[in-house]
DNA sequence: CGCGGTTTTGAATTCAATCAATGACAGTGG
DNA sequence: CCACTGTCATTGATTGAATTCAAAACCGCG
């Protein structure tokens, strides 16, 4: 076996070796145990909203909360490449962590990681692990091809449709029919390309078109999901 | 070891069971042998442009030419989601083939596909097969990454400067420094998200500022990629 | 209350989609 | 061989849409 505490400056926070009070989600739970000896060497940690979630080029998956994936353009600009929600994996790729930056998009974001010498090291001894990572690694392709997807829409209005429709999708599974954003309009037009301006401005036309219902800025139901044309295949 | 034909209405010019005449590549060769038990069980097809290279949910790779993955929305928009080059490998997830089209882009396309029943019955014998494909799984998830950070640039220009950029420097792996685009302006508008005209603007400005060269409509050459503001990350 | 951050709205400008047309080229059949 | 046809690529003019610049409304919090 290898060494259990190859922790590198474990960041503020979190806990080692040991798994903090997990959301009362048996699927969560059943997920989790899936991973068999991953777990006993897994280090959990709990970040809040911009935390950066250090993955040392090791694996991480989300237990609760959200993980975002971006970069950072010479010119400034920060582009989002994807948005990790509990259940999904990041880091699956070498350099993911010398790339990219990972970090919370909300508070209370529970996050698991394995070193890479550590999952090297028991997939070696279990080389049955590496099929259940090829399975994540195709959710993170069909997350990837669907907002590629999203992002290929026409009008500003559609991608954000597009983009609201699959969020809640995936949302909806942890929450009711009505879904709170877990990312601010900065985060949404990061996301999707656009600017924020016209991300308030679709947002509004969406709801005055009755295909959306907005409590706050933030709390937001899919009522007429009929009504986008062009709807992405139900996938995510 | 599975029946080796599985073959359900093999596609007319496929050769089953045998490798026809390969490129000369010896990169490309020892990429095949990798694969060991896999090739003896592959169905090769060789086919030309725009025919459908039919996945039957099973697993692909590219051996010369380039396949695109793509799909119509019920506007009858074609979007192309995907291009994979000679080494990439495609149906990696179950339901590719029933959600996505995949065609071949050029002529003299040469592709390998494996059926999803004998990947199954080998990963079962061979399970460190999974380890194989996990990596093959998370290069596709490098270049969706690459496609979506090139679809989230702002102007046209820069997604064409940026997209232009990415291609050559696939192609120039098997190419020297002068490439010849496998796809037409149309298929990069479909790719990229913008109008065909909209394309050929962004190419003729690109050209006249001396960023790329043009021998022929389809030959380009890089010569001033320094140019590109926000350069993307040098993966693919 | 005032402050910072977020969201929304407005007006002006810039940019891309659209409509329309032309040129280049390959393949076809008279 | 040459007109004919279809596809691809390019360019122009116009319309429509998104970005930009600017400001106001909103909200939680010290």
């Amino acid at each position: 076996m290898p060494a259990i505490n190859s922790a590198q400056n474990p960041p503020p926070g979190s806990v080692l070796g040991q798994p903090p009070h997990l959301p009362r989600n048996e699927d969560l739970l059943a997920f989790t145990d899936e991973l068999g000896p991953v777990v006993s060497l897994a280090h959990w940690q709990r970040a809040d909203c911009c935390d950066t979630v250090v993955a040392h080029g090791g694996i991480g998956w989300v237990l609760s909360g959200i993980v975002r994936k971006s970069l950072i353009l010479e010119s400034g600009q920060r582009r989002i490449v994807d948005l990790m929600m509990p259940g999904d994996f990041f880091g699956l790729r070498m350099d993911d962590a010398r790339l990219f930056c990972f970090e919370a998009s909300t508070d209370e974001t529970l996050t698991a990681r394995i070193t890479r010498r550590d999952f090297n090291a028991l997939a070696a001894m279990q080389p049955s692990l590496y099929r259940f990572f090829y399975e994540r690694a195709c959710q993170t392709i069909a997350r990837l091809e669907n907002h590629i997807l999203v992002q290929g829409r026409t009008t500003s209005t559609q991608k954000i449709a597009c983009y609201l429709l699959s969020m809640s999708r995936r949302l909806s599974e942890q929450q009711g029919s009505s879904v709170v954003l877990p990312m601010s309009r900065y985060d949404i037009a990061d996301h999707v390309g656009i600017a924020v301006e016209t991300v308030s401005r679709a947002i509004t036309e969406l709801r005055r078109q009755g295909v959306i219902e907005l409590e706050t800025p933030r709390c937001l139901s899919m009522r007429r999901a009929d009504k986008l044309a062009d709807g992405v295949p139900n996938r995510h």
